[in-house]
DNA sequence: CATTAATAGATGTATATACACCTAATAAAT
DNA sequence: ATTTATTAGGTGTATATACATCTATTAATG
């Protein structure tokens, strides 16, 4: 048993880089299609995909309350989801439900069904154990990663 | 002027994570979004896909040499792109152009046209310019994050 | 040599992304 | 109060992703 080291250079057959930064950008683009690959082939089993099963945690954080899509797609890592169509096809299989909004008729209001809530308890438990599994990293690497990610993303303004 | 540092807990607002690598593994499927979106507004204007923008990156890195499909897309940040139809709309943009390989008759070799290089020129810039400004990243911090993204994807086998 | 297995690329389908646009409802402004 | 602007969500289209399947060709095997 030994440890496998994939170097970025490897993975995209290429050791032209501009600079660190360059390099720095290409090696996070891979390692998140790395981390969603990885989800995804957890997902599978359960019928989801990953943008779903982010709809289902977002849910589940204010549940039993109801959240309108809005607050639901502000949530989302990816700002540009389309969450009227995820949330179309978890209605189809039965794990959310829509309704009016009371106070302003323009939302619709989401919430949990309890197949919503079980399948959700199932997946969490099989995407944490992967989580815990492949990601080699002590608690003192991963808050230099989220210091060093948050110190990238701060623009001039 | 000043400096704004956008924290994962607002993007995404929570700040439930299970431990500091859970949440870095949000850290860094948010800030791959967030770099894609910022590359393809670049792209926007000479018609490109961040996708499409690759291809042509990777198609020069060869040029004036053909490359077949399966060699383009083992050099993909993400492996599961559909190259042969990402090459259609570049040949359709009169791009790149394809032609049958005369050593192996399964093979594709494509190439690009004076078009692509010069599309890519122009656009490369664009992007070059755009990543030394927002990416406020030293050499050092920048290494820092190559070493742990490549510590975090190891794997036991 | 003939058969079988493996490979390259194309293509079909479901889902997602990115973006524009539409309608209904609410908020703001005059 | 009426008009105007904004907002919420839904929908249409082009592109991409993920995965399965098909065909032609090459490689491997008996």
């Amino acid at each position: 048993m030994y440890i496998c080291i994939v170097k970025l250079e490897q993975a995209i057959k290429s050791n032209k880089f501009k600079n660190e930064a360059h390099k720095a950008t290409l090696n996070i683009l891979y390692t998140a299609w790395w981390l969603k690959t990885k989800m995804s082939n957890e997902l599978k089993e359960f019928g989801l995909t990953h943008e779903q099963y982010n709809v289902l945690r977002i849910l589940k954080g204010k549940h039993p309350e109801q959240m309108c899509v809005k607050d639901i797609g502000c949530r989302m890592i990816e700002k540009s989801s389309n969450v009227p169509r995820i949330i179309d096809r978890l209605e189809l299989k039965k794990l959310v439900k829509r309704a009016d909004s009371p106070i302003d008729k323009r939302e619709t209001v989401i919430s949990l069904t309890s197949s919503g809530i079980a399948i959700l308890n199932s997946t969490t438990n099989k995407v944490n154990l992967l989580m815990d599994e492949i990601v080699l990293l002590g608690e003192k690497d991963a808050k230099e990663i989220n210091g060093l990610l948050e110190k990238m993303r701060s623009t001039e303004a």
